[in-house]
DNA sequence: TACTTGTGCTAACCTATATATAACAAAAGA
DNA sequence: TCTTTTGTTATATATAGGTTAGCACAAGTA
């Protein structure tokens, strides 16, 4: 899985590495039960140090998203607590939501960038 | 209108403040037109600095929700460009739908708490 | 044995956040 | 006119977060 990190973001470091690996889990470019390269790999490759990187993968581990193992490395392991993660997701989406009302979006706009969104995840979401 | 700090999270105050008014506008408990305390008032009645309410309606300012003007201090006032409003929700719907997606929530039940959340918002969003 | 792994620790550096204090010109009100 | 309040700018300080560096260890691999 390639992963590029932007410096000049305002961004940190190891919230990138989340991200893009949480969206490399949504559109099946990894899959549950493949690797991630090890902090120092990873860290190599991209240039960065190795702290940076685990700290993003002890984060992804929390939230459910890989496990760590110390014989078979970084391993996607997703933890679906769709309670945890349905409060989670209502409490992102409040304020982002509120902005695009401020500025006229309206609610079948947003459905539509739902969709769109969605478009982009291969990964099978069971209801 | 009610501005509460919640000094133990790990939200930067200047933050919350924004957050708080933009979902004072959403929700129409202070519309276009209405003022809001100036920088001094706010910080005394929260008791926090001078500066932090500042950068906060700096920020607010800039993202196009209010004008700052040295006879009547703030104003909501929103400056509506849809082009860029609509790019920036994307951006933050991306992760956060992504990562529903990968806890197994369907598209069905994004586009339910987004009518949920909808709900919320009295404010009349154009088309 | 030699190597790599995740993990833990300390230290240093830079930036971001928040505070305190001060000062200024513009506007409002008395 | 005088006073007060306004947004704005500046400087300084303290704390926290982000990133890097180097070192060390036990567990597992080749």
């Amino acid at each position: 899985m390639l992963i590029e990190i932007d410096f000049s973001s305002d961004e940190a470091i190891y919230v990138q590495l989340q991200h893009q690996i949480i969206m490399g889990i949504a559109t099946e470019v990894i899959r549950e039960g493949d690797t991630l390269p090890s902090v120092r790999q990873l860290a190599d490759s991209v240039g960065i140090n190795m702290h940076t990187v685990n700290k993003a993968y002890t984060l992804l581990k929390q939230a459910g998203f890989i496990q760590l193992d110390r014989r078979k490395g970084a391993v996607i392991a997703i933890d679906v607590d769709k309670i945890q993660a349905h409060a989670e997701m209502k409490r992102e989406l409040r304020i982002a939501l509120a902005k695009g009302c401020c500025k006229n979006i309206s609610r079948a706009e947003v459905h539509e960038l739902v969709d769109e969104l969605f478009d982009e995840y291969t990964r099978e979401c069971r209801p």
